[in-house]
Formats: structure tokens, C-alpha cells, sequence
DNA sequence: TCGTTTTCTGACCGTATGGTCAAGATCACG
DNA sequence: CGTGATCTTGACCATACGGTCAGAAAACGA
């Protein structure tokens, strides 16, 4: 594919550049939306000059395009968990182990996501359209070769990943709602796992798998 | 409650103006996000000079603060339907058919109410720590109730909640996404009457109450 | 070491935005 | 009809923002 790069510092320091770039405007642009954003705050919050921000990242939407093609490489990787499964149980169960644990581990990016679609997807409704679409139409036939196989009941295989995606990402995406429920603390490993389990129980359980 | 006010051609067109306002504040916020939305924009929408749009809302936040609480205000109405039923399938279902509704219905309060709290809810932070935080409490009450008459399975009330709010209210945050993956329609009455017989059969199935 | 390429940075610029203001238009009411 | 209150509006202002640029500094390859 790519060339293999030389080492050099210069690569070295490239490399970890927009490394940290990344995950500062990963943030902010979490926390205040791409109009509310500013580079000067991602220049700050990375630790380098306004200007050379502007070096690495040529204009803000580029820098925010990276930001959003990031975390949907991440969901898509996230659903090989999806494959090779023999049934319901293994397959969505792994699935959502796996959604679950990116949202407590990537919450800034399932935002910019969330962002990003509510606000009609003006960046990458090219993925949508491709990407997703096939994606999609592809889980959708396997759920539907499990209900065929009688291993769950007859539902909507749309509307059940539609179900998945929402219940597994609000837990990054309305994190601060469900912290100030919990009384302002954030989940802690136990109550992680309780949620994990409530998720797949209700689910799994729903959908006759189990 | 409040003084009935006289009508008069001006409170009329008072309460006309700031309707038209709130509806295109709305708009503008869910699609633009607060930081990207302009009073330009919203006063364009509502077909009003700027500066007669700031003599009814003197800034900007107090325009959105005023957008966000309506959402939240329909939605604690939409609750209603939660209390004096008999049991889950009776009031879950009423709330998984209200909540539903108010998503097709609503679905730019909606977004802006999502983006709030992705925001980490600086405008209406007090809300979660009273009223919202309240009334979670009653329903995780009247759900356990509902466990421990044996109506249905003993699941963690609070995230059951999650799941109803997430469920729902995906279909208005992500519903360009929805829209998308349906060839890019919106969602005709005999789909949004299957999303929420979906929804309602796995998540009543998966409670153990059907 | 020397010339070239890449990286870094302070100063700067045009524009758009939230908000103000003063003066005019419209309405309420005695 | 006249007077005060409410509403409307174009022009205006200070600020903050995305982005540029010229030149300094550092790294590279020979």
C-alpha cells in the first residue's frame, strides 16, 4: 500500500505532531461542536502555536474530517466481532461488548459522530451512502440467515442494529447525563459491566436468542 | 398560575413573534449546533430583522435556554403515560409510543436537547440535578415495584431507562442516518409504526414482561 | 561543512458575529 | 386627538475567528 516510510526524527516527530493534534481537536471539538470549536483552543490544548497547527492541518475542516473518519474506522473494526459467530448470542453479544467498551474508551469521538450525523452529515455522507450502506445490508442478510435458522425471533433486522448502535453509543454520547444520575460520578468498572449485562440481557432476551 | 393577560393586538403579536422565533431558533440550533448557529440566521428564518430579533431575546443563550427547556418540558409531559398504568406493558409501551411520537414529531428539539448534553449541559445543568434526577428516581422506583410483584424480570430499572431514551430518541438524533440507509427517504407511517412495534416487542420481551 | 528541505512561530489581515443604539413607526388608551 | 408605551429597523461597533506570510530554526543528505 503506502511506502514504507524512512525513520527519521522528522517522521518521528510528524507522527506524534498529529498524534496529539488529533486527540486535542478529538476533544474539543466533543465539547463544543465544529462551530463552537476554535483552533486557537486545539492549538493550546495540543501545546503548539496557532500557526503551526495551521502547518499540519491545512484548514479546520480537514483536521475535523480526520476527527470523524477516525472513530468510524474504530466502529467498523468493532464489528468483526460481528463475523464468524454461529448464532445471535455469540455474534450480537460480542458486538456489543465491543460498541460498549468504545464508548467508555472513545467518548470524545462517538460525539463528533453524533455530531456530525444530527447535523446532516455534511462531511461524510459519502461514507453513509457507501461504507455504511453496504456495511448495514450486510449485517442486516445475517441477522436475517439467523432468523431463518430459527435461532431468534422474526424482527427487524434494521431496527434492531438501529436499537444496538443507539443504546450502545449513548452511553459515550449522554455520558454526562448518566454521570449526573449517578450523582456525579463517573461509572466505575462494576457499574460498566452491570450496564454491559443489562444491555445484552434485555436484548438478547428481546430478540428470543436466549 | 400566571396573570391572565389582556388580549390585545399586541400581546398577540407578541406571543406569534416569539413563537416564530422559538420554532426557527430550534431549526437553526439542531442543525448548526449553538456554536455554529448565527442570530442572522435564526432572525432570517423567523423573517425578522436582527435587531428586532434581539429585542425579544436579548442574547443568544437566553434564546437557546428558552429552545432546550421546551424539548425538556415535552418530554416530562410524555412521561404521564408512565404513571397510573398497571403495569410494564401497559406503561412502557404508552412511553415507547409517546417517546417515538415526540421523535417524529420534535425531532430538532430533539438534537439540540442531544447536543446539550454532549456539551456537558452548561446551559441546563441544574435541570439534570433536579427535575431530571427526581423524576428518574420515581420511575426507578415504580420499575423495581413492578420487578417485585413479579410482573417483570429483575433488570437494573436506571438502565433500562437509558435504553427506552436511547431507543427512541435515535430516531430523531440520528434520523439523517436512518433516513440514508433507507435509500434516502424519510420514514413513512408504516415504518415508523414498525420501528416502534420493534422496539416495543424487544425491549417488552426482553424485560420478561410479555 | 554547506546547501536544501522541513518545521516552527509571531505578527498580521479580512471577515463575520453578537450585540448596541437612536430614531422612527405603530399601538393603547384617556 | 394626543401622549406615553411598545415595537421595528438600518447603521454601527468591538471582538474573535480562520487563515496567511515571511522569515527564523532545525533536520537532513552529501
Amino acid at each position: 500500500m503506502t511506502a514504507p516510510e524512512r525513520i527519521s526524527k522528522r517522521n518521528a516527530i510528524r507522527q506524534e505532531m498529529e498524534a496529539r493534534i488529533l486527540s486535542a481537536a478529538e476533544k474539543v471539538f466533543a465539547e463544543a461542536g465544529f462551530g463552537g470549536a476554535t483552533m486557537q483552543l486545539i492549538a493550546d490544548m495540543a501545546g503548539l502555536p496557532k500557526a503551526n497547527l495551521h502547518y499540519y492541518f491545512a484548514t479546520k475542516e480537514e483536521l475535523y474530517r480526520k476527527v470523524v473518519r477516525q472513530i468510524f474506522e474504530i466502529w467498523l473494526h468493532a464489528a468483526d466481532s460481528f463475523d464468524n459467530a454461529p448464532g445471535p448470542v455469540e455474534g450480537i453479544g460480542a458486538y456489543i461488548d465491543a460498541k460498549m467498551d468504545i464508548s467508555r474508551r472513545h467518548p470524545f469521538g462517538s460525539k463528533v459522530w453524533a455530531s456530525e450525523v444530527m447535523h446532516g452529515a455534511p462531511v461524510i455522507q459519502d461514507y453513509l451512502e457507501t461504507t455504511l450502506r453496504e456495511w448495514t445490508s450486510g449485517r442486516a442478510a445475517l441477522i436475517q440467515r439467523w432468523i431463518d435458522e430459527g435461532k431468534m425471533a422474526p424482527i427487524d433486522p434494521r431496527h434492531l442494529l438501529y436499537m444496538l448502535w443507539a443504546t450502545t453509543q449513548h452511553y459515550a454520547d449522554f455520558g454526562h447525563q448518566i454521570e449526573t444520575l449517578n450523582g456525579g460520578r463517573a461509572l466505575s468498572d462494576r457499574q460498566w459491566k452491570a450496564a454491559k449485562d443489562s444491555v445484552k440481557a434485555i436484548i438478547l432476551k428481546g430478540i428470543g436468542a436466549i
